[in-house]
DNA sequence: TGTACATCAGTGAACGCGCGTTCACTGATGTAC
DNA sequence: TGTACATCAGTGAACGCGCGTTCACTGATGTAC
């Protein structure tokens, strides 16, 4: 990620079709994490633009609609997470980062199917299709981890409680003792599971 | 529920304390089913308004703000809640039900947690708050249910994994095999951890 | 290789719209006497 | 019990604001010759 655009003077400046692909991608990233801070409604056109070191006027000339980047932007959050995912160790050292109090508290920089499950069940179809996307790329890599018979419905099933715990702690305030409760519960139910079927293969 | 101020004409109606009392609980209950379905900013003051048969003006009457409706509503929600509970059979028969396609349609008419847990992480102390009161009140009926030692923490994980199952579920399009298959592995981990449960107390 | 010009990424003002909230008003309720 | 009047739930117009989107404009890019 190269700045180029570092000016404070008034005059408008030209660039390259190169840097104006580079830019379109500085869009894309600050709305992936964006979204998932704070909704897809509640990032406005003009702060993503902003952030990503534009004025709002250029947007259009990137997306036809801020729909057309919500869709865009999760599948590039996805993207993220499967990076993170590659670089993470086994089964349940990722469920321990999953369901941990740093992750609860960083919304932008961890699972978009947690931050934005709520709101994307009432956005329209391209949104829900790149939600599908990323949802069964993550089911894949954990029923590769899994193995076994019923790979795939234990992975999803685990998903399952892996966005529910990390989304109802982040639902109660702060300091409410069930923040942690939720997150600790949740962790060790997912453990068991893996730990379930780790068994089973030996 | 009796409706009482059927008019169409224009001059205004007046009404006794306790009619007014009764407005007030039909705002909430409009308000309980409407912000299931859409969310909080999904719904204007003056469609909840129109909803319970009234002009928008009137809503400051009743609430200091949006916000506080908000509150009011989500508690009212998961008191819904209680009550279908308590009509329920077993922890099978209601998980079957929690998770089915009938309910993935009907946000407004299930689980709050399911349908407003992505909102209510955005959303100031008070809603946060009923949020977790709500939330607790299904971990102590499904701990009761589950009894045993480690029932509170079973029954937690059991709801992260049912609310994440029908989050995960409702963001997907709704044709897509995705949909059907998150609810049944979903379902299918419920059963088991419960079943689990069972067999260890014989 | 050099020149002329169309393109197009980015700017910033402006548009129309829907929202939460406010307000003057109405007239039956319900209380003080 | 009857009368006078303050209260207050509901009405509908209006407010100010932030939003997504549009538009005329700028000037370097990059292409046609």
């Amino acid at each position: 990620m190269m700045v180029v655009r570092i000016k404070d003077g008034a005059e408008p400046v030209r660039i390259s079709k190169e840097q104006a692909a580079e830019n379109r991608e500085r869009v894309v990233d600050a709305a992936s994490g964006l979204f998932r801070e704070r909704g897809f409604d509640g990032v406005a056109v003009a702060e993503l633009m902003r952030t990503a070191g534009f004025t709002h006027g250029g947007f259009y000339n990137h997306f036809p609609t801020k729909e057309a980047l919500a869709a865009e932007a999760l599948s590039r959050a996805f993207d993220e997470m499967a990076v993170v995912r590659a670089r993470a160790g086994d089964m349940p050292e990722m469920l321990r980062g999953y369901l941990s109090k740093t992750a609860r508290r960083a919304p932008g920089k961890t699972c978009p199917a947690a931050a934005l499950a709520g709101d994307v069940a009432r956005q329209p179809a391209p949104v829900r299709e790149a939600f599908a996307g990323g949802v069964e790329g993550m089911i894949q890599t954990f029923a590769d981890q899994i193995g076994g018979p019923d790979a795939r419905k234990r992975a999803t099933a685990l998903l399952a409680q892996m966005v529910g715990g990390l989304m109802l702690s982040r639902g109660v305030p702060d300091d409410h003792p069930l923040a942690d409760e939720i997150l600790k519960a949740a962790l060790a139910g997912c453990l068991a599971e893996v730990r379930r079927e780790a068994k089973r293969r030996a």
